[in-house]
DNA sequence: TCGTCGTGAGAAAGCGGTTTCTCATGGAGG
DNA sequence: CCTCCATGAGAAACCGCTTTCTCACGACGA
């Protein structure tokens, strides 16, 4: 520990330039109480020894290292991958990196994760925490400055960013009434997804709203495999006189289509899908899937600009929640009577 | 900058526990000179304040922050998500975070972001790196230890993992032509691209390998639309005589399975098509599709095992490249002869 | 008893940068 | 000429932790 370790240092550059080290802190730190000279011959010296400033030293007299962590459930997933995309696209204008901690859905190990990736940096990001409540509200007044998504924290004061799913099923719900639609079913997400407990809300307004809607509720998960292994209780929820599905998202939608189409179901004319999120792949599906889009990009942008503030030690600015807007595609279409109804 | 932080440091826990900075530190570090008493007093103090080391002041003692910078192109890309993924899993076992860097298909920022963020921490992974040889070459030496993905880099002392995607075109050659093609079309990927330049590579081998192998190559991309798109000169290639296609990767095998189907081609009746990179979606497209498979995950694993042991001080282990695993699917069959020609 | 060796623990220096305080110089005004 | 004020720059302390060096004490052997 007592070797020099081969990077120049700020007293290279003292030396190199013949001024004090505080002079090379102040040209370095824009101070404008330095002879232009002195600013000249640092700057020099500095390009000559190719110096760059320590992050360990700065970070600890500043107690701060311009990165910021992000927790997710599982970096499988579009949504979060969407996020750290725009977030770190975002947090770089800035100067800041962004560190990931990926808790494989382990919940027991969400908190200390969590505490542990913000000892680190900055800030932190909280995507879709899956911890209970009470547990989430101690945790974000204990790592401030913090960022949640998609999860809601009535009367926290933290910042919120997420997508509006139950405003999102609402809509979606209201073009296939539109399409002629008044029995429906609902595909639903993981039982522990908070957003998958919104969008069930949703399902639940939808169909108070308006007494002739009837939407019946089935299991399903957020995968492919899922969606695919929902078709059976799809099936027999249209027995039951449902005319079209909604899905807890499009790779759910995408998996149900494909097995509807192996088991001889016509989509949209025997059956309406429609799924959430409009991944890439909806728009090439066969038929095309109708699908509520969100912009996942911009959620981590939005999600850097109120860190941003945070940081800078403004104000908890407000929840925002992006609407999710109707992509009508071939997958949804006018209810067909049935055979003796028409 | 000169009043306390509010953080507890190793003065308050010394202080609690009666002993000295040194002792503290002592215990921290599992050093056995310690009486055990001593121990015992510094735990209790320790968790008593909760108390967690500066992670800043380590680093800047012991030169190490226990980060791991990767740098990507375009976080878009399902094969960077993947190695992400398994490469912050592996990592966080040893107690290393992952900084992540996009630099947006910027080639001209890459160097730059390279350098910044191996500077902020202990070494870096630098992902299908889009800059010319000798400029790579000279970075790889500068920022060791470095691991690169995807870029071969003969004699460099750098550990290389990646894909041999040359090794998989050829086995999808030899599976197609066992199938009795022998009139291909390639598909290309992104001119920039090394990994499409390996697969051309396969491609030239696979048809010297077999003269009555004749494969063509057409322009096409890396996305759902590049091979929508493509779909047009792929069907004068079959005017040409191929009958079978051989895609970039999986996601222009999907775009244009779904323009030849609305153009009415049957696949694989008619026209045989494969892909690369084994999606998820692979498995649920009608027809089902025939992929190279690439295990992402381990991948990212592999990465931290061989930066790991640089870290260390270890040796540059070898290159390892992953030979895809072929899955045939629905998509590819024997050609029918036709009319005429049987 | 005295001297030597080994072990445990505190003091102080150091990691690399920043900031505060102090000093020196020059200019202006009385 | 002398004093005061403003400005520029270096010295030293500090950020929080680690490590080295030194001291003290105890035990053992001569």
């Amino acid at each position: 520990m007592r070797e020099r370790r081969g990077a120049v240092t700020i007293a290279d550059v003292a030396a190199r330039a013949g001024v004090s080290q505080a002079s090379v802190s102040r040209v370095l730190n824009g101070k404008r109480s330095v002879d232009p000279v002195i600013v000249r011959s640092v700057q020099s010296a500095i390009a000559a020894l190719g110096y760059a400033p320590s992050v360990a030293a700065r970070s600890l007299v500043h107690g701060r290292n311009h990165t910021v962590a992000m927790v997710v459930p599982d970096l499988e997933n579009p949504l979060f991958q969407g996020i750290l995309k725009g977030l770190s696209r975002a947090a770089a204008g800035d100067g800041y990196r962004v560190l990931v901690a990926d808790t494989a859905e382990r919940i027991e190990e969400e908190e200390a994760t969590a505490i542990e990736a913000r000892h680190r940096c900055d800030a932190l990001v909280l995507c879709a925490p899956r911890m209970p409540e009470a547990q989430l509200r101690r945790l974000v007044a204990r790592v401030a400055p913090v960022v949640v998504v998609n999860r809601q924290l009535p009367g926290a004061e933290v910042p919120i960013v997420g997508v509006d799913y139950g405003r999102g099923i609402r809509d979606l719900v209201e073009h296939l009434t539109k399409l002629g639609h008044r029995r429906l079913a609902y595909v639903s997400g993981p039982e522990a997804s908070a957003s998958n407990a919104e969008r069930r809300r949703g399902v639940e307004e939808a169909a108070a709203a308006d007494p002739d809607v009837h939407i019946e509720v089935l299991p399903g998960g957020s995968r492919l495999d899922d969606g695919y292994d929902a078709a059976r209780s799809v099936l027999d929820a249209r027995e039951r006189g449902a005319t079209a599905v909604i899905a807890f998202n499009d790779l759910v939608a995408l998996g149900l289509m494909t097995r509807l189409r192996e088991l001889g179901v016509d989509v949209p004319a025997e059956l309406a899908v429609a799924g959430f999120d409009d991944v890439p792949m909806a728009r090439f599906a066969t038929p095309r899937l109708t699908s509520m889009s969100v912009p996942r990009d911009e959620l981590g942008a939005q999600v850097w600009g109120r860190l941003r503030t945070l940081i800078a030690g403004g104000p908890v600015e407000h929840t925002v929640l992006y609407r999710p807007r109707l992509e009508v595609r071939e997958s949804t279409a006018a209810v067909v009577a049935k055979g003796g109804d028409a």
